[in-house]
DNA sequence: TCGCGACAAGAATCGATATTTTTGTCGCGA
DNA sequence: TCGCGACAAAAATATCGATTCTTGTCGCGA
């Protein structure tokens, strides 16, 4: 009989996820081996490798996995369908977030909101403001003096 | 007597914070005006401006001042001295979390930690497992599996 | 060998409460 | 007008115990 995917056996060795892992991530729900052989054993795919692999490193970089739980459904509902599969993406992680970089921004994958702050923008926007609200000529030698030194806990 | 710099009124008017929150800031050593007058009112930089600026758009972003602090201690920790300013840098912002984007990758303004997981090596990664752990051609067509149908919890 | 069920240790999360921070408001004096 | 001190409401954080979630381990049967 051919070989149709990764014994578990094999994905354990590839992934460095126990045995015990893959079961409860099965369970679950998180991931389900792609196949199963008549027998009962599980067939798992090279993308079910990408997956688990991608999961073992949000699982080492402190994420737990109710959190990557939201993630997913955060991903599954944000990304137009699978049209772009997690390969594409790059992940920032810490203990308490994980970020979903892409084109066009970033967005927290759990909570599933978007949203970036560009600091140069600011710059300009103050610009704007002085233009409109104050009537003299302004002091732009004041500008020059960016980037001085700065006390520890002291903005900019 | 030249104007040397913005008294707390224009900020306020500026910057649309309060001046309670001015001087508080300034009490707690957040931001301290760059000056101040024989007659000990204060006189805003446009550093400060830009400075305060930012901290308010992370306040709106829902960044607790606490956060704040913690968050500049990391950048002048991290960023070689103020060469860099918050100017040059996108911010990305969720109450939770603080992360500055800049050339290298991203990190967390908060915990100092860098982190960026690239899933797209993942990949790599796997074949060259492949390459090694395995002593048989492996099996390519399942790599065109890729992007298809995924089930709502699943991960890829 | 592979998967299953069951038990237990360890982690993580949740809730409620106490503590600390941050900000608004008021009155005073320069 | 500007800043200060003081009081109080609102917000954020820390803490602690009770649940719930993950994972390791063991023995069983296919």
């Amino acid at each position: 009989m051919a070989e149709l995917g990764f014994s578990s056996r094999q994905v354990c060795k590839i992934t460095g996820l126990s045995a015990r892992q893959l079961r409860y991530w099965q369970q679950t729900g998180l991931l389900s081996p792609a196949d199963i052989t008549p027998g009962g054993h599980a067939r798992y795919s090279f993308t079910d490798l990408i997956a688990l692999k991608s999961a073992r490193r949000l699982l080492d970089a402190g994420v737990s996995l109710q959190r990557i739980r939201k993630c997913l459904h955060s991903l599954t509902r944000f990304l137009p369908q699978s049209q772009t599969p997690l390969r594409e993406l790059s992940l920032v992680v810490t203990g308490d977030v994980v970020l979903v970089l892409h084109a066009a921004g970033a967005f927290d994958a759990i909570s599933g909101q978007e949203w970036v702050l560009p600091v140069a923008d600011i710059l300009q926007e103050i610009e704007a403001l002085q233009a409109t609200d104050t009537a003299r000529p302004m002091q732009w030698e004041l500008f020059t003096e960016f980037a001085e030194d700065s006390g520890e806990g002291r903005i900019a």
